[in-house]
DNA sequence: AGATTGACTTTGATTATTCAAAGAGTGATA
DNA sequence: TATCACTCTTTGAATAATCAAAGTCAATCT
């Protein structure tokens, strides 16, 4: 057998790519909230707890009972192997296949599973071995070494002049709306005024004539890093 | 729901193509016997029973205990949708993505289970809707049609000149025998000598100066269509 | 006919994943 | 402190796919 691989069932890779994800979200706690894994798989309790179970059997995460689950070393490896994949694929759609970065996200999450180590390594090779996919977000290694960035998200940076590191999310309607309204990774604007008490911030693209508006929340999912400011003022 | 299909199992639509592939095979007999399949998808004969007696409930073959099973148009239907994923996949590993097409046969059959339709239709653009596939098999319309021809295979013709039209096998081995010795689809030759003793098929490719020998059995597995000798003797 | 063989069917059990519903901790509330 | 409200765990059951082993049919061979 060379590329294949299918030791991992599909389930499993879900689980632990979503207790993965989990952890990034609130880099603050350490455990994972099993209600929360329930909420996010769309499964009932019960069917979470059995699971975790059984994963901290094989070794795959540590389980503190009515606490949370982390990933081992282990587990971890497996989950970036399964991120790396849907990273990897979803940049090949968008990006050789020129399909809609927005509709891309479901056609990644099932070819995730299946992919041969041959075929990824065709995309990856035809892309170019990139290191972030179209929303930004960096591709972990084939050794599971994930490259280190950290871009503080848009609601925590003062005005200035930013370019967008990456988008937080993977709803259709919201990747559409970035689209539109130019802020897609990669695309520099300038942050005008944030007002503490609306909590709305104030943007400018430069293709744009109207400022933009946003609320704190969706600031929050905008990662950022800043720029020389395209016209120094002396 | 846009793209994504998902209705029947993964198992179900190999043991409908499995079904489909061996009514082709032999085409003089109008049923698949149970133990040829279970033969062929590598589990035992029970489960096979256990297995289409639920198809046939769900009207997807027709079963008559201890004799066999055929399929209904529905399962035929169904059958065809797969091999038309599998082939069109097949077609863009190869073609598009220049992956060996004697190792890609694998990644399709995982593949062939998980494209959404929006994907499929994404390469089948890119491919050029193309009728055939890189082993010279007609690729079902998304309506179920297969585009009919009906090439005779190598060992039922007489000495001429011919061009290989479709290999029937699979087999990397075989295949990359097949890529070595000139014989891909679309690839012309001149049928010398059929030995009807020895079963020795004698023919000459113009890459190479040696003839090639054949036996019946690889004969078999080549189907062939006459063309106009190169240089008409008057 | 009686016995043998090969092909298929039945039965009972197993594994992975899931749910519903009932039970049990934990902390906040009154 | 007694009680509520949550959240998580347990239990029992279901489904899909599978196997091993025992049983049954039908055709063939003495």
């Amino acid at each position: 057998m060379k590329g294949h691989r299918f030791h991992m069932s599909f389930t499993t890779e879900n689980y632990l790519k979503t207790i993965y994800q989990l952890t990034e979200r609130h880099p603050a706690t350490p455990l994972v909230r099993l209600g929360e894994l329930a909420e996010e798989l769309g499964v009932t309790p019960g069917t979470i707890t059995t699971m975790i179970r059984g994963f901290d059997q094989k070794g795959l995460v540590i389980y503190k009972a009515r606490t949370g689950v982390k990933l081992t070393k282990k587990g971890r490896d497996q989950a970036l192997q399964v991120v790396r994949r849907h990273r990897i694929i979803e940049s090949f759609l968008v990006e050789v296949m020129k399909m809609d970065w927005a509709e891309v996200h479901e056609d990644a999450e099932a070819l995730e599973h299946v992919v041969s180590d041959n075929f990824l390594a065709r995309m990856d090779e035809m892309l170019g071995f990139p290191s972030t996919d179209p929303h930004g977000d960096p591709i972990p290694s084939s050794t599971s070494e994930l490259p280190t960035r950290e871009h503080p998200p848009l609601c925590e940076v003062p005005p200035g002049a930013y370019k967008v590191q990456r988008v937080d999310d993977q709803e259709p309607v919201f990747l559409d709306w970035i689209s539109e309204n130019h802020l897609r990774p990669g695309q520099p604007f300038e942050l005008q005024k944030v007002d503490s008490v609306t909590g709305i911030f104030t943007l400018k693209v430069s293709e744009k004539k109207a400022p933009l508006l946003l609320s704190t929340d969706i600031a929050g999912r905008i990662r950022v890093h800043p720029v020389q400011d395209p016209q120094p003022r002396i």
